[in-house]
DNA sequence: TCGTGAACCGGGGCCCTCTCCGTATCCTGT
DNA sequence: ACAGGATACGGAGAGGGCCCCGGTTCACGA
């Protein structure tokens, strides 16, 4: 399912420097980084670029899947690692950081949480709703999350709250606040 | 304050034809309109349009300032109707009906809870926040609000779960629910 | 009515996205 | 080793957006 056919020697070098290129390029200017640039960056053509990615969403997708993939990883550690209820709010206290750390993640997880009918299925979008599912399961049989959220709900929610904490400072130094204030509540604590 | 010199009277029919077509447009392709568009709607060149507003920032606050106002307007009669810790809650929801149903103001709002330290006052933003001090105030007098929570970030709380619900519905019909989900937080209600 | 300067207009420079097709490069079978 | 087809490349160009500037128009006050 992968790559059907095994890429040519060439087109496979391009697209690793455009991958490279793009990392590079999002990182510097944000998600709105100029494509022609990172076609420059990369020594190709544009139509090069848009052959591999004929999207900015599938470039930013491909750029960032392995650190994707690496986040969902760690849900399943803290799962092992500390009680469902503990490991799902430090899982989300480590999603919002990424969110806010790596420019450019942001709109590819959001889009990945979208219900827009189409294209939802993405690679990324499939793995961080598998590990977001797994997490929020264990919580909910524990008893320390609500029974009437799903765990897209919590993505989405979380996004927002990134959102959010980046208003706050756009290095997200505030965001375990933030985080907190969205898992306990704003009223007060009763006792 | 307002106006020292008082507009010539073309310039002042030039600036509400701009102001009405940038509402139109902001409602019809979102906050993304194209502003050189916007001048060719009101029937001025696109310079007439960067000399009244030098930048989109400026031209969606002016279009959006009077619905700023009737928002914050409400935060005062829901004071008045209901006790504070519910008014408050109502007041959210219609705040985030309202980020979501009127295309652009979410940016607008967005920025003027931003802590960027520049041109952090405009006068929407002084508008809402003070409405939300009144009502965040009231509340935790009550007691039915966290004494640790600032009214700018509860605003900045709102306009991340107003993103989250987007992401949900683009028309908004989850609003309500995920602001639940913010005030009462994620954990179970605890009888 | 008329002079003056504020306000307008819209063309043009610059940048971005995205497509198209002639050309260069790679791969395979002999 | 090499021919020939398959594949990928490149970069110009169309289309559109942002924004500024210089010549022109027109509202206002005397």
């Amino acid at each position: 399912m992968t790559q059907v056919k095994p890429m040519r020697a060439d087109a496979r070098r391009n697209y690793e420097r455009l991958l490279k290129a793009a990392a590079e390029a999002f990182a510097e200017h944000g998600e709105g980084a100029s494509l022609d640039d990172i076609a420059k960056r990369a020594g190709v053509g544009s139509g090069t670029l848009y052959r591999h990615f004929p999207t900015r969403q599938a470039l930013l997708e491909a750029a960032y899947v392995d650190r994707i993939k690496a986040l969902s990883g760690r849900a399943d550690e803290l799962g092992r690692e500390l009680p469902p209820g503990e490991a799902l709010v430090a899982w989300l206290n480590e999603l919002c950081v990424g969110i806010i750390q790596v420019r450019g993640m942001k709109a590819l997880l959001g889009s990945a949480v979208t219900d827009d009918g189409v294209a939802a299925v993405t690679a990324c979008g499939t793995h961080v709703r598998a590990a977001a599912t797994r997490l929020v399961g264990a919580a909910q049989r524990e008893g320390t999350l609500r029974a009437d959220v799903e765990p897209i709900d919590v993505l989405r929610l979380v996004h927002g709250v990134a959102t959010a904490a980046e208003l706050a400072n756009a290095d997200g130094s505030g965001t375990r606040r933030y985080v907190s204030l969205l898992t306990e509540g704003l009223r007060p604590v009763r006792s």
